[in-house]
DNA sequence: ATCGTGCATGACAGCGCTGTCATCCGTCAA
DNA sequence: TTGACGGATGACAGCGCTGTCATGCACGAT
């Protein structure tokens, strides 16, 4: 049942190169500490016997990993795949490796997937958001190795930062609406995770900021994004709030229902319904008539959170306690020209 | 600054549960060997001390991890993130962990990270496409675990395939279209990797099969696959083949940004111009009008390659060599409702 | 000639766990 | 009562690698 493949082992290397075993270890740690000859048979050695060292001997006997844990909500998910993404490029030129969990945005599951990862004693861990329970928070306090929250930056990271103000987002986008003439701008929610909450936040502070004093005009739901669900979104809205002349949604994919059923509706775009979203996801530029939205450097916020992790163990970076805010733009396109007439 | 924060280890909790360390460690693995009153006793245990076993030194010791290598191009593709979404709701309720590497499309990467997964002695793994190099494919074939390819079923698997056939899927689509009374439908693809180049060959193939001898409308390119590439595609289309009728687009990015495009020129859908996707994304439908394409099992792709690792592993599923066809469905809807005059 | 210094290398032990075999004990058939 | 048997538990060694020290050597300073 268990056929032994026979793995080359380094001891097998250092026979094969005629060195001691250490110094095949120390050839592929730190190159520079062994003599060029040897490190020309060890190589030599390597490439003949096809050897991979084995990371479980190594974890074990070092006590550290070249794993980086990545905690996210979901990965089927525009969002979060772009993150990904760039986590991966920031680790590509490194022999750092991704270890992924998904959490399923419950609090219970990122819990139990925090102590599974540091159980593996990684080399930094990236977790989505900063709602970790209390339990979460202290253990990831306590772990011996630099934790990036990613997606927002909070009153008080954990250990570093990297992500926007959803708020200032919402707020922005909000702000645009009123400026360009629309009178009763509304907000459709879904999947109101705590970054979808703030943006609401931003919404409203932006609505209070211009001094109306109209009803909320909100519509949310606890369902996960869709295109389809942006349609619906739009129907509740008008059916509740049929002076509404503008939405302001949660992210891209709702605006995109919401451009749909507008066509649907004969709703004009952007004459009778402004339609701004939130993330600018490549569509959106794309679009018939072109959707405005709110840019986010999901991928750099990727690629910096792996970057934040490499400085630290080169010793450098940020001291604990450091939010970068990688900020967020407003792409203002046809889809909130304003209203005619 | 190697400050070690004391990892609870097994032999402490035999300690804590006064039966020896083997006894713990059966008690993980296989509970039933144990008494009730010892396992009792060292779940406490366990839960006291906050223990959590350590996998590299698992992993040493008993030769295996629980880990599934999971080797996809990209994760920045919707595709791929719900194949993803799939495995992972399939190992759910298991032990088992992913390990994902991205390939970036190149066979170099790809051989590469077969190996450094292959050092890792997983529990299974799990590859995208068929079109392994040969290095990789003798690499996985003498595998001492299941490996499942995914995406496509093809001649020969390595070992395990689940997928469909993408040839059959284009064809079906291009059958389609004649069928609504298109007379000149082209084809549309970017990132023409393996299973766009199989797509196109449906397409041609659905073509001769209904004896058109027209010209061979077919626009690709090599570049990553997105809306605005839809757009300009269908710009292309156009200068070249004005009499194109209808399109079948490699992918469902391109289909809604083709459609977008259709917008701006005016060119009414599905009257002047037919539309269909490939795979089916959840705006597919929600798009005004709705668009039609070829739907695939992504989620189920994902589900069944573990499926088929867990039944392995037990003992049972099918033997090496089989390949599991999920299939396909055309889901007609109004963007390929047929010409009007 | 003597010593210290720095570099390249090696010996040794052990990381935390599990495979393998051995041991122990209670139970039941003869 | 005896022996066989099966279930529960334990002792031992070792997985493949690296941290820690120790060693050997060539070199220049004294």
């Amino acid at each position: 049942m268990m056929e032994k493949s026979r793995k080359t082992t380094l001891s097998e290397v250092a026979v094969a190169a005629n060195v001691s075993p250490i110094t095949v270890s120390r050839a592929l740690r730190s190159p520079e500490k062994v003599s060029a000859e040897a490190r020309e048979r060890i190589t030599r050695a390597i490439a003949d016997l096809g050897y991979v060292p084995d990371p479980a001997a190594r974890a074990l006997a070092s006590g550290r990993t070249d794993v980086v844990g990545v905690l996210i909500p979901s990965v089927s998910n525009n969002v979060f795949s772009d993150v990904l993404h760039g986590i991966y490029d920031g680790i590509a030129d490194s022999t750092l490796s991704v270890q992924l969990g998904t959490t399923g945005y419950s609090p219970l599951a990122e819990e139990r997937l925090i102590r599974v990862f540091l159980s593996q004693r990684p080399s930094g861990l990236i977790v989505a958001g900063h709602e970790q329970s209390p339990a979460a928070r202290r253990l990831l306090a306590e772990a011996n190795c630099p934790v990036v929250q990613i997606m927002e930056i909070g009153p008080q990271p954990i250990d570093l930062a990297v992500g926007l103000s959803h708020f200032d987002g919402a707020r922005a986008a909000t702000a645009h609406l009123l400026d360009r003439g629309y009178r009763a701008p509304a907000f459709l929610g879904a999947q109101m995770d705590p970054r979808s909450q703030r943006r609401l936040a931003g919404f409203r502070e932006g609505i209070r900021l211009a001094g109306r004093d109209g009803p909320d005009r909100v519509v949310t739901t606890p369902e996960p994004s869709s295109v389809s669900l942006g349609c619906r979104l739009l129907a509740d809205l008008l059916a509740r709030h049929p002076e509404a002349d503008a939405v302001l949604c949660n992210n891209d994919d709702l605006a995109l229902g919401v451009l749909f059923e507008a066509m649907r509706r004969n709703l004009p775009v952007p004459d009778r319904l402004g339609i701004c979203g939130f993330n600018d996801l490549e569509m959106m530029a794309a679009a018939q008539p072109p959707l405005s939205s709110i840019a986010t450097d999901r991928h750099g916020m990727g690629r910096m959170a792996v970057h934040l992790i490499r400085q630290r163990h080169g010793g450098t970076g940020p001291a604990r306690g450091h939010a970068l805010d990688l900020g967020f733009a407003l792409r203002a396109r046809e889809s909130t020209a304003g209203r005619r007439g």
